[in-house]
DNA sequence: AAAACCTTGACACTCCCGTGGTAACGTTGG
DNA sequence: CCAACGTTACCACGGGAGTGTCAAGGTTTT
């Protein structure tokens, strides 16, 4: 098992240099490096760059969108704010009194945000 | 239980009155209307607003990333995908020596430091 | 009816993201 | 030794996000 140069790895990834480069610089990637500090691609980086790649293609998504999908993933203070926003309701219920139902929603913010 | 117009939502959230549109063409929050067309936020909105606006403030994002999140949320498929490049392998590799990047580090402000 | 609201749409401006290119300089191999 | 390749640090450009402002027109209030 032998391992590419940044421009061998572009070349066999659909990657120009100048992305892996980037992309590395994004977090998501990191390549090895030589004692002299050239960057070396191994078959593990190689397959997870072309399946990188074919992630983003399918579903339309961007670097920036995957570097936030793993900041969700290590930063479980901020998912779990996130998604209890997302699932703080698009149902208003009639059958609580308004007054009971604003302090309870303030009371639960309140709460969420004071996680810390 | 008093609806408030816009403007009078902008002013108790924070937010502006322009903003508030634009949030609600991300999707992320839609207001009611009235036979007439003006949007109206009631008690529970007006929360949502401004844990929302908190929200943004305390992770640094933006409403692309929130709308992201929902996404996530709402597409198994695309989750399940993006979870899955993420936990691929994110060890180095074996075959590559530990120690080479480091001394590679060590070595350049050797460099440096002579220059100096 | 006039003032003071609301609506959508458009122009504009500032950042950031994704890319390419080039310059200056160190490394590798014939 | 020198050509070919690597490194970082810049400049640039198109596009999208976030935001203000203004115009043209409908609605509510006084």
């Amino acid at each position: 098992m032998e391992s590419l140069t940044i421009h061998e790895a572009a070349a066999t990834t659909g990657w120009s240099a100048r992305m892996l480069r980037y992309i590395e610089r994004t977090g998501l990637l990191m390549a090895a490096r030589t004692a002299s500090g050239y960057r070396v691609y191994g078959p593990g980086e190689l397959q997870r760059l072309r399946t990188l790649k074919e992630l983003l293609r399918r579903f339309d998504l961007g670097l920036s969108e995957i570097a936030f999908a793993a900041r969700l993933e290590n930063d479980s203070e901020m998912r779990e704010a996130v998604q209890a926003w997302l699932h703080d309701q698009p149902h208003r219920p009639e059958h609580v009194k308004p007054d009971d139902w604003l302090r309870f929603e303030q009371e639960k913010h309140e709460r969420l945000l004071q996680a810390a």
